[in-house]
DNA sequence: TGATTCATACCAACTGGTTGGTATGTTCGG
DNA sequence: CCGAACATACCAACCAGTTGGTATGAATCA
């Protein structure tokens, strides 16, 4: 017989069941998401579940913690530092953020989004799980930001640095929900490249007023 | 007694369902109602529910049509449309959706967004009527935009008026998930400020190039 | 007019399957 | 041989949907 689950080795189970909650949830929402389909799909019973997490409502804020982990480790060791040009290296973020809209629908969008939309009223722990991995993923781009700023001899205070990082990550966001309301990405690519647009002109535009 | 709901008239079912359908499904999502959270919140009972909806994902499609409705009557009666000039009419469309978000969360925030992003992939018919509520919204934008891009002499083909309406769409959905996560309207205000200096720029920017 | 018919609107009780969670094991590494 | 890491069996509450009715009002016709 085919043993497509090749031997879940003792000590795996939490982080197979993360894994699921990170895939599944994405695809069906969390509350359309039961206990026993992560079981499945991360091929462990409810034991094993109910031995690493207390309730679904934990391993909801386990796997908020998970994809920031995870995402923070993607973004960290991403190719979009290189360039010397503060500015540069938000632009490439923004690129290589559109780089990642590839493939399936739920395999590039976010999983933290999606669980702060369906839980914020109802399970504030895992919202806050989600705010946190959210806003932290945002800070890391509020440095390269002000040095943009400084660069491009920006003043204006209409904005700040981290106002536009966080606004990055609304239109992210958004664009996902776009993608996922017409079922491509080509909504989300065209987000994108509004939002890469806003970030030139918000620089260039200010370094004419300046001059 | 109390008698809150007061005598719930003859053949009021249906719209006392869909109007609980839009406010409880905001507050915990589509998966999460129940067909009895969504009975006792309209005062009807099962039979009726079953009478004017074939099935749960029925009323489903239903909600996200009498969103469409109701909201595309709410727009076409706003004040966003007295301007002369067309690009005052979409910065004040702007200014108008901005000056909606106060209040609870729940009250203004968007259901279609809301669920697409929790059934896009489980209920196809929900989805479509959520992407036509979406995208037949953006499209009431286009002709101001399309307008604004003649009045102002803008014949980039970097992008197009239907592609940025549907890009304030996508920023308006991101704000509310911000505004959810963070659970608070700041961020979503934020992010609406970002769009109009995005539009202001967008038409000061290239009519000084094209000068 | 007023009795009959019929369709629509609605209701209360029920059902079979599902859900999150528990109680009670068994296995295995150190 | 002990405790962590699992598995199996089970349960009470809950869920979408059904059943079998009743109330109401409009049309029909004697």
């Amino acid at each position: 017989m085919s043993n497509l689950k090749p031997t879940p080795k003792r000590g795996m189970a939490r982080t197979r069941l993360l894994e699921a909650a990170r895939d599944v949830i994405r695809q069906k929402g969390y509350s359309a998401t039961t206990v026993d389909d992560l079981c499945n799909a991360a091929g462990v019973t409810k034991g094993a579940f109910f031995h690493h997490f207390k309730s679904k409502e934990d391993l909801g804020v386990a796997a908020a913690d998970y994809w920031a982990e995870t995402t923070s480790a993607l973004f960290a060791s991403a190719p979009y530092h290189a360039p010397d040009d503060p500015l540069a290296r938000v632009l490439a973020y923004v690129t290589f953020r559109k780089s990642i809209i590839e493939g399936e629908l739920a395999e590039w969008t976010c999983l933290v989004g999606t669980m702060s939309q369906e839980v914020y009223q109802t399970a504030p722990a895992i919202r806050e799980a989600c705010a946190a991995s959210i806003l932290g993923h945002a800070a890391t781009l509020v440095p390269d930001i002000e040095a943009a700023r400084a660069a491009y001899g920006i003043t204006t205070t209409d904005w700040t640095a981290a106002s536009l990082a966080r606004h990055t990550q609304a239109v992210l966001q958004g664009a996902f929900i776009l993608a996922k309301a017409t079922n491509s990405q080509e909504a989300a690519l065209e987000s994108v490249d509004h939002l890469r647009r806003y970030i030139e002109l918000l620089f260039n535009a200010d370094r004419k007023a300046s001059t």
